[in-house]
DNA sequence: TTGAAAGCGCTAACAA
DNA sequence: TTGTTAGCGCTTTCAA
């Protein structure tokens, strides 16, 4: 029976006989504590995340990562954690040491795609559970993800500029990159952001213009820039560049929108620099994606391949309640 | 030394001094599986709740519990239901019999404020942990709370009806009640929604009116009421009965705000009869309430009393990102 | 007050 | 291909 529960083979058609009329029939559920007991086996983890130092943003997932870890090492899962700096070479070399240990399962954020695409494909031949985070390889098959839905995240950015204004307003896209970005993220942010207009066409109050420039670059921003502009869209977290230049220019009755909760944004919501921000709620991402791996790996349980974060919206007075 | 771990008497100072040395020493940790496998107890938690026939928001907890039930059957967990009419004496009936089961954890929503405190009061002799969902009777310690902050939810209110609006501008707030309300918890929210405009002074534009009736007399509304109002605040789920009366005399450009993703809220949403939603997320409450009951008794885990549930604000927008 | 041991339901290894 | 059994780490009971 014991070889029929986990197919060890040498059942002929008994296999699928017994399956289904005791199993089903008499609605047999494996004891998880017995078999746990005597699995007796310890899982491990690897975490392939970019280094958190000085990238705020990264802090966050590690933190629910962090806090699954406590909840689930006893239950015998043990993390192991590979970080990478910003660069693709810095990936590349941590990408080997992944393929090279042994692991029950891996949680992975895919921000540079090409190299990401090399390391999951080889990866895959090792047939071990993969959750990503942050940003979805849809292409790759199998792989299972935790995240938002860019596009749509842009599209609620849409309606938040939008909101409330009849008159005539021109809206400044600023597009804050880092030296080398890959994962296009922000450009499907970009995209759901005009689609929102194109889908209320009686928006017709709005004009765009966009500016570019990278992120150690900031102080590129000019006054200039900001002449006759009502409000702006940050595609990403470095939407507080933008608010601290506005709060030292004394330029105020502009509306900003942009992404994610750091320490910076949120204060720069609270004395009302940015008016909105969308929240990717990352740590939650951490979490769900170690819980994710338990739950398929320890548990044995069957579970959705995608589980996408709700789109929230972050004012002032609501910000508070999201810690 | 088992004697000690459950500290199950008859040792003397050995039990202080083996537990501070040995287990906090050696960083004993309980096998969870050998543990729960040998103590092979059946855990009941009794839920007790408003039904949810013909109240759609009652529905939602119980989806999270049900949900939670079918997660935590595998260990052990076993839940028994009390439903109970919208009226107190429906809810002195259940309350008994819930005073006479035999359980080992209490999931339980304070609607009839009077009649919870004395059902509490007796229930807490039982010494069994009790958590609590939408509403806390913060009065009765020893209680676990699950839970969104009322008075701060009617703040945000106040943001999201008067965001962006620079012109003279008169509110109108709908009270719309049940026959029998006793908790208090929309008072608190109208609470709130006042004080944000009072912390905002700048804020002198902005009018307010109040209206008060019963849910079942929604007949009542008339397009008089409406004349010269900019927004509406209803500080409950009833907002539907408004936006169904705005819809079908064709009141159009006035803002609306509301409580909990009812389908009937979400239709007009997305029709555009209500600008905004603020989510409870019900069923996270359900969901939460047993997984906390579980943590507590199952895996015996210190946890936190008072869990806040994050002010969602809901539009057309998003709201599908919350399923 | 302490020690010893059965057994919880399962897995994995070995014997038949 | 099938049956048998030790033992996973703990709780609980019974004996000392």
């Amino acid at each position: 029976m014991d070889r029929i529960l986990h197919s060890r083979g040498q059942v002929t058609q008994e296999n699928i006989d017994k399956v289904n009329t005791i199993i089903k029939e008499y609605g047999y559920q494996r004891n998880i504590y017995a078999s746990n007991l005597a699995f007796n086996k310890k899982f491990r983890f690897a975490v392939f995340l970019p280094q958190h130092e000085g990238l705020e943003y990264w802090a966050a997932p590690l933190l629910g990562v962090k806090k699954a870890a406590e909840e689930f090492e006893r239950f015998g899962v043990k993390m192991e954690y590979f970080y990478y700096k910003y660069s693709s070479s810095a990936f590349k070399r941590q990408a080997s040491k992944v393929l090279e240990g042994d692991f029950d399962g891996l949680l992975f954020a895919p921000i540079f795609y090409e190299e990401s695409v090399i390391f999951l494909k080889e990866f895959k031949k090792k047939n071990i559970p993969i959750v990503m985070i942050d940003s979805n390889i849809p292409e790759i098959e199998g792989l299972d993800y935790i995240g938002q839905d860019a596009y749509q995240s842009g599209y609620l950015a849409g309606k938040l500029i939008s909101f409330g204004i009849k008159t005539k307003s021109t809206v400044l896209i600023i597009k804050i990159t880092r030296e080398i970005e890959s994962t296009s993220v922000y450009l499907q942010r970009i995209n759901g952001f005009y689609s929102f207009f194109k889908d209320n066409k009686e928006l017709t109050n709005f004009n765009f213009s966009e500016i570019n420039f990278k992120a150690s670059e900031s102080n590129l921003l000019t006054e200039k820039m900001f002449e006759g502009i009502n409000s702006v869209f940050v595609p990403n977290s470095r939407v507080f560049i933008v608010a601290e230049f506005l709060k030292s220019n004394n330029l105020k009755d502009i509306r900003v929108v942009g992404y994610d909760l750091l320490k910076q944004n949120l204060d720069y919501l609270n004395e009302g620099y940015i008016d909105f921000l969308i929240n990717q709620k990352p740590e939650e991402q951490g979490y769900s994606g170690i819980n994710h791996l338990y739950k398929k790996l320890v548990l044995k349980e069957e579970i959705e391949e995608t589980k996408y974060i709700p789109l929230e919206i972050i004012v002032k007075e609501n910000a508070l309640s999201f810690k």
